[in-house]
Order: structure tokens, then sequence, then C-alpha cells
DNA sequence: TATGAATGAGAATTCATTCAT
DNA sequence: CATGAATGAATTCTCATTCAT
């Protein structure tokens, strides 16, 4: 009846969402999305199956509230961590977002899961309302290129969408290896290691320029 | 040869089955594995419903049919454009071998779709069978840098595995972008674009070994 | 105590098993478990076929609750009989529960068609559920019979498992002809007969005993 | 097409039957007959399966030729062991009858299989042809008992077919018993300790008949 | 004729969603 | 309001039977 999901005054509505957000994540990235019931979910959460209905529409807009939860989340201790540091060097912000985002994952495997092996890359993705959390995401990056090649630091030549690609893309790989095969190395460690190559492709130097004009 | 588990000697069968798959790559592609029902796909190829179990198992043997048979079409292709060269020049070969994977996507969207967004990296990649064809194929990859190392091309402390991680994590990025935004751009150009900025990363260089010993 | 794996907290809900076992009994007893579709039981049942669901986790579940069911029946019928009576003679128990299981037989014919026609002896017995239910009440006839040689009644030779195959064999025989044959005599004075002259074959006897040897 | 089997005058097609339908009886026997495909009996028969509609019209058809083809077998087996015989001692036909049959199951255990755990008693028996060869078979019991009675060996108060009954309820039981416990004892040598039981019942005796009188 | 292939008609089972208490 | 129960709509898969070569 109600085509809105309740707004949730009371206390322990949120905490009941959060409940059934984890649950949702931990059994989509384990089972994948299509395989797991919201009787699971709501099992798991602890909930009665109707009452996820009082929090979402359907079962699409939690699918949808998956990614958008943990993106706020990632951002909330991207934030956190950011607050200290007066440095706005972009390069530096770069690493960092991308290193914690690695950390993000580590401590939450099954919002790894989620994220990497099932919503990104996939047909999920097309919903607008999750494009939108992706795309805002892969956007601070596109961002922080950008800032970094008007301040030298990378090659002018660089296109930030492809620098994107290049990070994103990496990212993607190395968790979903990560996660697939039983995670048989640090991710974070790895992740750094990757950036830094990754890194050395960016910068402005006179073997890059050479070779990009081939 | 065939990977099918049944029968299929008639002339006709063969025709029949490569309906399917192509029919079973295209709904995939563009509405997700789970989202696909044995219905659509053999109203889709013209056949009725239960001759799909004359050439697939089930549902899972054709999903993993798909992987492989456009594999199949890729390394097939590869090799007759690889029996041309006599160069065994690793990089050269390494480049090849990337591109010709983005020219195929790119004139087999559906099954770009299919792989990139659908079977890696998801939940599907899982079972055994599928990985098989998708672990061979970035086998490729780790021995062509591995020999690139070996003949000085590329960067010793370069892990074979992190490159491979780079080099597929990029193509996979970009053909999701491509995919998912409406192919916004050449997709094989801006492949070369990154193949090359890439190896910028892979390449040796004083400035490089410096940076890695960060 | 209740042999469903699923809940059922409500009253009406209780109503509906009992329906639908109803259903199943009387189907299975006429066409035979495998013929009868799970959509027959429903619409005989009068309730929606994935109702079933809610009260038997398969078909498998149903077919044994049959069984069940109707023994704790039986059991419920012996028992209240056996309240009255003080006389714990186990030749005159015995005869109690054959006949009590005859008129049973007589009074629900559906459950004479499905046990003695469908479930024992079929393949549907190996089931280690429905075995159970089975063997246990075979026990009982071995144990009175064992008591019955304790007290002098029976022939010492007797081996109470073989007392007890020709008992439930003449039984079943029984039953089965005066169900397939659209019920030619009356079952309960039939089965008297049946047992009373079993009984000569059991009891201690002179001649017996010089049979028994050859 | 031909609504009737064709007339097998080839050797090699009366050879085929064969096969198929000892292929049908161990099947049958071990999985249940509606949980035997005829894909699955044309593969062990070892023919191709559009061949099984030479020889049966349907299923049904193959199915009732089951016990058709096995009791004659029996006959076959009573007869040339009665060729030798000239005493024409009912009592001693009968058990030789009965013990023959046993030896038939013991040697046969596919056979019993089918028949004691799946047409008899099931529903299948209902089909008029099956009830035939079963009638057939029994009807033997009930004459021979007959011509004892009126030969004086057994209690003139005794009804044929309540003696059959016994019989062959006991028969059933004993082989339901052996078959699905794994044959925990010698069905020939239990047989007969049965058999002679059972004929305590059924000789004259004036203890017997003042048990009858009751 | 023999037989590989094809298929129409179900069957069981699942699940998102909604009543009704 | 909370929630146990109910169900319509699909989905995968099976198989007896029949083409068509």
């Amino acid at each position: 009846m109600a085509p809105t999901p309740l707004k949730l005054k009371q206390k322990r509505s949120q905490e009941r969402r959060r409940k059934i957000v984890a649950a949702a994540t931990r059994l989509f990235g384990r089972r994948g999305i299509a395989q797991t019931s919201l009787t699971d979910i709501a099992h798991l959460a602890g909930v009665p199956l109707p009452s996820l209905y009082d929090y979402f529409k359907d079962k699409q807009d939690l699918v949808a509230a998956v990614p958008e939860e943990n993106y706020l989340a990632l951002y909330r201790q991207l934030e956190s961590a950011a607050s200290g540091t007066v440095t706005a060097d972009p390069r530096r912000q770069l690493r960092d977002i991308f290193i914690r985002n690695l950390e993000y994952i580590r401590d939450n495997p099954d919002w790894g899961r989620v994220f990497f092996l099932e919503i990104w890359p996939s047909a999920a993705v097309r919903e607008a309302r999750i494009r939108r959390a992706v795309d805002r995401y892969g956007l601070c990056y596109v961002e922080l290129v950008r800032e970094a090649i008007a301040r030298g630091g990378y090659d002018k030549r660089l296109d930030p969408y492809l620098a994107m690609s290049m990070l994103m893309g990496g990212l993607c790989h190395l968790t979903a290896v990560w996660l697939l095969y039983s995670r048989p190395y640090d991710l974070v460690e790895r992740g750094q290691e990757l950036f830094d190559r990754l890194e050395r492709a960016f910068r402005t130097s006179k073997k890059g320029r050479r070779a990009a004009l081939r």
C-alpha cells in the first residue's frame, strides 16, 4: 500500500534496517543476488519476512540499497581519515582513496563480494540508482586525476577517464582474484604495489611521452 | 573436442547448437544470466524448449558453454592472425592478443556483455569449468609478461600476475564502460591507448625502480 | 511430536494439513503414488498447490506422512481399546491388534489401498523414514508372539519372525484381494477366520512337533 | 502406425525382445516402474529407443509383459520338473509349486523385486492384463488346495481361497523382507519352514476343528 | 527399415509479494 | 502494528511418443 518506504522515526527501526542490509550484503555476496531469496535474508537478519517491505519497496530496492549503504560507509571512513590531513595533494588523495577502498574490502569481504562479483560489473549496474552510486565514486577518481594533471604531477596527455579505468579496473581485478582464489595475497599490500606501478604510467616523463606518440 | 556431454551426429544439429549458444549469449548479456529463462533462449533460438536438453545437460551447462565457445572463437582468430607472424617478440604478442581481444569484443558485443558483465567477475566464475577457460586465458598474459621480463623488455621487479591484473582489469573496465554507456568511444583505439600507457608501468626504468623501492 | 518439518502454529493450519493428507491418502491409493501429481492432491484438498510446501518439504515428505499419520491413528485406536482390558494375555492381544487393524482398513479403505497396495511392499518402503513406521508395527507382532511362546501358548520351535511374516502376509493378501476385487467378502470376518487358522500352525501340538521335525 | 506389435518372424527380433524385457525387469525392480524411463531401458538393453515400439505398443504394454514373461518362465520350469513325477499328490504338488517359486525368485531376484515390490500388490495389478497373469497363478493354488481337501488331506472346512491367501501372503511377505533387508536368510529354506507350518493349519485335526467352530 | 533427433504435455519446486489475524 | 500464512506466476527439467532421414 505504501509506495515509499516508511520514515524511520524510531531507533529500533534503524537498527533493523541495518541488520537487513547486512544480511543481504552477506548473502548476495556468497550465493549471488538471484540465488538469494528474501526469505533467506529475513531469516539471517532475524526479522519476519514481511517486515522487509517496511524498509524496502521490493527486492530491487533492497539490492540497490546494498551498494549505497556501503559506499556511504566507505565515504564516512574516507572523510574521517581525510579530516586530519591538511595536505590537499591530489596524488596523495588519490592514493589514499584507493588504499582505503582496499582496506574497506579487506575488512568487509562480504561487501567486496557483492560489489565486485555481483553488482559491478553486471547487468544490475544498469539500473539507474545503482549506477549513480557507482558513477559518483568513479568521478572522484576522475576529478583527482584531473587535478593532479593540472598541478603537473601527471602527464598532460593522460585522459582522466582512461586513468580511472586503469585504477578501477586494477582494483576490481585484484579484488576479484583475491576473493575467488581464497585470498592468496595481502590485498592492501598488493594494491599499493599496483597503484605505485600504475602511477609510473601516469606521470610525466620523457620516455612516456615518446611512447605515447607511437 | 565438442564440450557437449550429449550426442550430436547429424549436421543440422550443429547448426541448432550454434543458434542456441548465440541466443544464450545475447540474452545473458542483455538481461543477466539469472534473469534469462530457458524459455526465452529457446524462443529466441527458434527451437522448442526441451530441445535445449538435447544439447546441454542443464542450464549450468549452457552457461558454461557460452564462454567456452567464445574463447574458442577468439583463440582461432588469434591463431590465424599469429600464423603469419614469425616474430616471437613477447611484447608484440602481448599487444596483439590484447588488441585482438578488444576487436573480438567490438565485433561481438553480446559476448562482451556476457563475459565482462556477467561471467567475469561473477559468482559464475566460481564454477570450476568456467574458471578453467578463464584461467587459461589469463595465463597467456602471465606467460608473455614473464618472457618479456626474461628478455629484458620489462622490469625484472614486475610481478607477472600483477601485470596480468592490470591488463585484464583495464580491459574489463574499458569494455564495461563501453557497453554500459552505449559505446561512447572506439573500443579498440582506446584499448591501444590503455595498453601503451600500461606498458610504461611495465618497462625497465630508473625512475620506476626507485618508485618500486618506496 | 509433529512429524512435519515446517511451521504450523495456527489452528486452521492443522485442519489444512489433515485435508492434504486425506487427499493424498485417497489419491495415492486409487492411482498409485507415482501417478498422482501434487496438482491433483492440491485440487482434491481444495488448497493451492504451493501451499503443500507449507506443510511438507517435498512430495517424498508427503508420501512419508501418509503411513505415519495413519499408523498414529491406528495406534490411538488400539490404545483406547486396550485401556479397558486388564488381561495381558499375549495371544488375546495379538488377535486384538490383528482384528483392529482389519477394522481400521475396513473403515479407511483408502488408507488400506495406500498401505497395502502402494507402500508395503514397495520401493517406497526402502526409504528409511517409512520403513521405521512399518518396522515398528511389525515388531509388535514379533514381541507378542515371543511372549506367547514364553507363556507356553505357542510352540517353542516357532520363529517369531516367521510367525510375523505369516500374519502380516495373510493380512496383506487378504486386504489386497478385498480391495482389488471390489470387496467380495467381509474383511474382518475373513480376517478372524485367517487368524484362527493361523494360530493352529502356531500352537503347541504333538502332531505339529512331528511335522516340524521332518 | 501399427496398433499391434509386429510379428516377430526373425530370430534376432526374439532375442531383442528378450533383452528388452530383461532390462525392464531389472530396472523396474531396482528403481520402480515409474522411476524408470524407456530411455533407460533401451540403453540397458542396447537397442535404440524407438525399437521398443516395434515390440510393445507403449510403456504400459511393456510393463504388462514383464510378469507375463516371467510367469511363463516359471511355468516352464515347473512343468519340466513335474514331467518326471508321476505322483499326482496335490499336497506334494502344492509344496512343489511353492518351493519352485521361491527358487525362481532366489535365482531371479530382479524379477522378485518387480513382482513383489512393484507389481503385486500395486495399482498396476488393476490393469486387466496383468491381473489375468496373476490370477492364473493364484488359481493353481486354489485348485490344488481344493483337490487336497477332496482327497481328505486337508480340512474340509478350509476355504481354498483363504488357504491361497495364506500361501501367497506368506510367500509375498517372506520375499519382500528378503529383498528389502538385503537377503538376511536363505529364502528357500525359510519358505519350506513356512509352508510346513502353514500346512498344520490346513490339515484335518480335532483340535483344529474345535478352534474353527469358535 | 532402423534410428538419431525432436517435442508436446506435464511435473515438481521456488519465491516475491500480499492477506488476515 | 506485526507477522504467520497464503498464493499466483514462473522456472527448470523429464519423458513417452513420433518424425524424418
